[in-house]
DNA sequence: GCGGAATAGTTCAACGCTCAACTACGCTAC
DNA sequence: GTAGCGTAGTTGAGCGTTGAACTATTCCGC
């Protein structure tokens, strides 16, 4: 399930604005991310015809034993609402690299499970996914920033996603 | 324009594979940034009606002198396509926050002008977002991890589009 | 000034995502 | 065993995004 977010009443009195300096830290952090992803997705796409999105897709499914998933864990892993992975799943379907499988134990259950072309278009990106996630992020970080951005993400994942930070 | 890719040849030889290191940090960070957009700009648009994309469009024209700029120039600023710009000038030209102008000293041009009823739109959505931005990032990091965040958002933006560094 | 290239912006079709139904199955208690 | 509720997953309509094709204007060299 994607991050829900209750509509609590907003508290009252003045906002906190941001100061000149805030402003600053999350505009070229926003853009950054924004930039970076955007070039990483665009790289993978129209080098090897697969989105980020299904990417990690193929990748969660990969990283099991059985190279199968429930499809709702799927949907977790990826930070995928059901409705986007069930869309997502139904094209990888039709290009051969994802079969759907009832589960055994639960008859209302959906296993995806990554084929043996699937498993080898992953085999085909992952090189070049890899190289361009160096040449756009690694490359530029020294060693301390790599350690800060590892920081700052399990930082905000304990309060974005407290179940994940297991 | 966005983010362009120039599909250059990849280097031969085995991929510069992450370690497990890389992995943890790059996964950390790149979960935690999406569910950080994703979450600001559930909220946003819940509790006003108007995405992040379009929030970000109001903003860039609240802050020039005239509250007006050529269609190019607020695509840039916004990390937009000039044809998904288009369509969203469109929108919010529906909603009768922006109307568009031809460009005095360019026949070709287009000017993206914010009306009164758009300002007042931002004015009620500005409170909510910076307090939500407050909530789900500042409240969250030390002033050491903001520092690093402005640190780590300026040097990936100086690779990812040096023009804008200026 | 005139022809060709470049620039500004829009439009269209294909696709992806969201949200709200909807189907189907399992779980619990009576 | 069956009613009622919760869970798993799919579907469809509506909207947003993408990339390519298109129109209109300006710029440049002669």
């Amino acid at each position: 399930m994607i991050s829900s977010v209750s509509p609590e009443p907003l508290p009252a009195g003045e906002p906190r604005w941001l100061d000149a300096e805030e402003q600053k830290a999350w505009r070229a952090w926003l853009y950054s991310a924004q930039l970076l992803q955007d070039r990483l997705d665009r790289d993978l796409t129209h080098r090897t015809g697969i989105s980020h999105a299904y990417y990690e897709i193929l990748v969660a499914l990969s990283e099991t034993p059985e190279r199968m998933m429930r499809m709702s864990e799927l949907a977790d892993r990826c930070l995928s609402s059901r409705s986007r992975l069930s869309h997502a799943v139904s094209r990888l379907e039709e290009r051969g690299w994802v079969r759907r499988q009832v589960c055994a134990d639960d008859g209302r259950g959906q296993l995806a499970v990554l084929t043996e072309e699937g498993f080898a278009a992953l085999e085909g990106a992952a090189p070049i996914h890899v190289e361009a996630v160096r040449r756009e992020l690694f490359d530029q970080l020294s060693p301390e920033q790599v350690e800060n951005m590892r920081d700052f993400g399990e930082t905000l994942l304990r309060h974005l996603d407290p179940d994940r930070s297991r």
